[in-house]
DNA sequence: GAATAAACGAGACGGTACGTCTTGTCTTAGC
DNA sequence: GCTAAGACAAGACGTACCGTCTCGTTTATTC
């Protein structure tokens, strides 16, 4: 059933979506959506949970900065190249308020688990006691983000790989505490 | 005539806004809408392009760290509390190509506008001569954007100030050459 | 619901005549006008199919002259003085290619019940045997429908019976075998 | 100019008018058309005026039989074959009323024309003196008519024969006085 | 095994927005 | 002074989508 939400997500994005079409590619009449779903914006939501709710696990290569880079190159490529499923989901918090509630838990959820980079980083002695995990993982993503859905920059993996390095450097000197 | 355009979307938003509302209130016929600019799409493009062409120029307090603080304060309070123009404008480019295409060369502008910032710190002696102006702005911007925009996280005055201080303090150390 | 067609016909013809006052005027929304004819020209061939289908027996006076007159009279009041529906549906065939089709067929319907007054003068012996029923009926129908139709002439009752009864006179005569 | 109208009228037949179109075909610019004939009526009127300013005369076969015979061929052809200028200017007549007006004479002007087929024929006496020259023209012209405009049969070269032939014996018995 | 509740397929409907097309009026220049 | 160029108001057209609805049918579930 999301299935064929996702698919027509890829396929049109979120203005090409359309409930007869998911009904028809899921093989089930439109009816039924909107008795299961009641609204458009909840299939997106629905959607966006789908997403949430897949488990993820961060990055483990030992080290602080190759985690950031893993983990930023995996946030970068799922927002890189226009027809992204990360991006249709994205829109479709434009359109439903209850999708965009949906995608902030589920960006909530990933900056949570994310921030096991720096557990792990601290209790190898890699950064200092008071480092913000939070802080070192936005540093990363945030600016990556910015550059390619608002800059709308191509972000290549050296420009990753260095950013990462330097915040790694910055946590290690304590400047994220 | 744009004013109708940056009107309807503080009200009803970019999934509100209808070609007939924007006619009427700026009270010209539906078809000259079209006549102008041919879509909706075209409309909403040229909304953004209006933002980006009117006149900007980043803070200067004085001190690196004083700029950042007010420059990402301007750029929180602009994207936070849910009926704005910027949130409005960035949902318009997930509807419209053209408006997407605008919306980042709105952002790129302002960037390239932002490192002047940089700049002056650099001629003042607070940061090293090889320090990367965009990459200074991102690190501040960026994580403060993905907390409101994806994280759905209230941005308060504290935080932003202390982003900004951190920042600087990493690019006085020539962290972000 | 044919009932609103036919009262926009008579009140504003066929060029007033508009999807949006045929939906108002009969309580139904202009989609449900799409749905169901699809067209204007869908609309207008069903209102033609309408009269088509309307019970028609041509006169019984008890001679050839009568009926023809009976018939002609008919036939001419019909189309005589602008505001007829007869008028406004044949205007309704120069404006949509499947209401002319119903149209003929509606002529034809109607010429061939009219031949039964024919037959019934045979059978009366009033004509003689092999005599055309359609060339008697068009021999009065014909001109009359050209001087109202084509030129204009209005057309009173003594000329109705003067050509009836010429034409009478001529098929006794066995001049229209 | 009228070229245009006639051009545009044959290929794309009255609903298929439009003012552009006619003004870009003749090279003249749309505000010129209005500015001419004011109005797309007066435009379609002054079609069917040229068409009857245009010089016509009876045919002259040297009897009645083949003058009828050729007239109502040359009418029958006129109307046969949908995409037809005359079928074109009776539609004309149903969109505007200046077009009606000058259709219907048209009409009489052909028929007060026509009837010196009929004089002719007394002078030579084949018909009696008191014979209606409008009723033996309309007499083969109006079946024909109402065949192949409204029951919308082809009428073939036999039909038309056999009818003016009639139609002259009738004339000739002095039934058409 | 029959009765009944719940979900479903099918499809009409009201309502809105979209974008296109004509018509007829008008203003601004140019020849 | 007529014309070309073209903007404009008005409004019909036909399409697409949304969300609601009714109606009949199929499943389950329960007695």
């Amino acid at each position: 059933m999301l299935r064929a939400v996702r698919a027509e997500l890829l396929e049109s994005g979120v203005e090409g979506l359309t409930v007869d079409r998911v009904a028809q590619r899921s093989g089930v009449h439109r009816a039924t959506v909107y008795r299961r779903w009641g609204d458009v914006g909840g299939l997106l939501a629905d959607a966006v949970r789908a997403a949430r709710d897949s488990a993820w696990t961060p990055p483990d290569t030992g080290s602080l900065a190759g985690d950031l880079t893993a983990l930023a190159e995996e946030v970068v490529g799922a927002h890189q190249g226009r027809p992204t499923l990360a991006v249709a989901l994205l829109a479709a918090s434009f359109r439903s308020e209850a999708a965009a509630t949906e995608l902030n838990g589920f960006w909530s959820d990933r900056l949570g688990a994310a921030v096991a980079v720096v557990e792990r980083a601290r209790s190898r002695g890699e950064v200092p006691e008071g480092t913000d995990g939070e802080a070192v993982v936005l540093a990363v993503t945030g600016p990556l983000l910015q550059s390619v859905l608002l800059l709308g920059r191509p972000v290549a993996e050296p420009d990753v790989e260095g950013l990462a390095a330097r915040v790694a450097a910055a946590a290690a000197a304590g400047l994220l505490g």
